[in-house]
DNA sequence: CACCTGATTGCCT
DNA sequence: GGCAATCAGGTGA
């Protein structure tokens, strides 16, 4: 479904209002990881909201599982989990803490350390335009489900810029329930071109 | 560029 | 046992 054109608000990182608020306040920030001393660093351009058990797509609508227990553990929390058995994928959980919803992470623009996050795809170019590609850009996987997004091995990093971010809202990808609700947001005149690398 | 399909494995019914 | 919050490579317009 195609969408509609608005403005996120800044926002003010604080990730225990509402998912479908934080899906949109999300973009623009950035997505950080170091290994072995080599950082690699990606901007986030599109995310889609997951709002715990009421919302029939979300992990959570079935209750506590041993996969989906980082969703309950609060905002701030990464929640990784593995995707058609291949992939991995990344969301930042959101409040209200206990209500297990999450943003789901589904494509960024890399900032730095590009070399190594072509090793990592072994391609030089689609690096981190999906959720999986972006958790294999980043060094992200299963070990890192749980950990937290200010402390942990990944780290969640304000947006440099104080410029609103337009954006477009659709429907989420790759789901059949709630198929119509348009919590899938996509920033719109990101290219990474214009934030300089750390 | 739009659409189609195979690969691959863990999770829940 | 069926399905899934995907990816990459192929085809054809």
């Amino acid at each position: 479904m195609s969408g509609r054109l608005e403005v996120a608000d800044l926002g003010d990182g604080d990730l225990s209002h509402d998912v479908v608020e934080a899906a949109q306040q999300l973009l623009g920030w950035r997505l950080s990881t170091t290994f072995n001393g080599v950082p690699t660093e990606v901007v986030i351009v599109e995310t889609e909201a997951y709002r715990g058990e009421d919302d029939p797509a979300s992990h959570a609508y079935r209750g506590r599982t041993e996969r989906n227990a980082a969703m309950y553990d609060g905002p701030g929390t990464l929640y990784v989990y593995r995707s058609y058995g291949v992939h991995w994928c990344a969301n930042v959980v959101t409040g209200p803490a206990g209500e297990a919803s999450a943003v789901l992470l589904r494509g960024g623009v890399p900032l730095a350390g590009v070399e190594r996050m072509q090793e990592r795809r072994g391609r030089v170019d689609h690096l981190a335009d999906g959720p999986g590609k972006l958790c294999a850009a980043l060094g992200i996987t299963g070990e890192h489900d749980g950990t937290s997004l200010r402390h942990g091995p990944v780290r969640l990093l304000p947006r440099r810029t104080a410029e609103p971010i337009e954006l477009e809202a659709t429907t989420r990808i790759g789901i059949t329930r709630a198929a119509d609700r348009l919590w899938r947001f996509v920033a719109r005149g990101i290219d990474g071109s214009s934030l300089a690398p750390t």
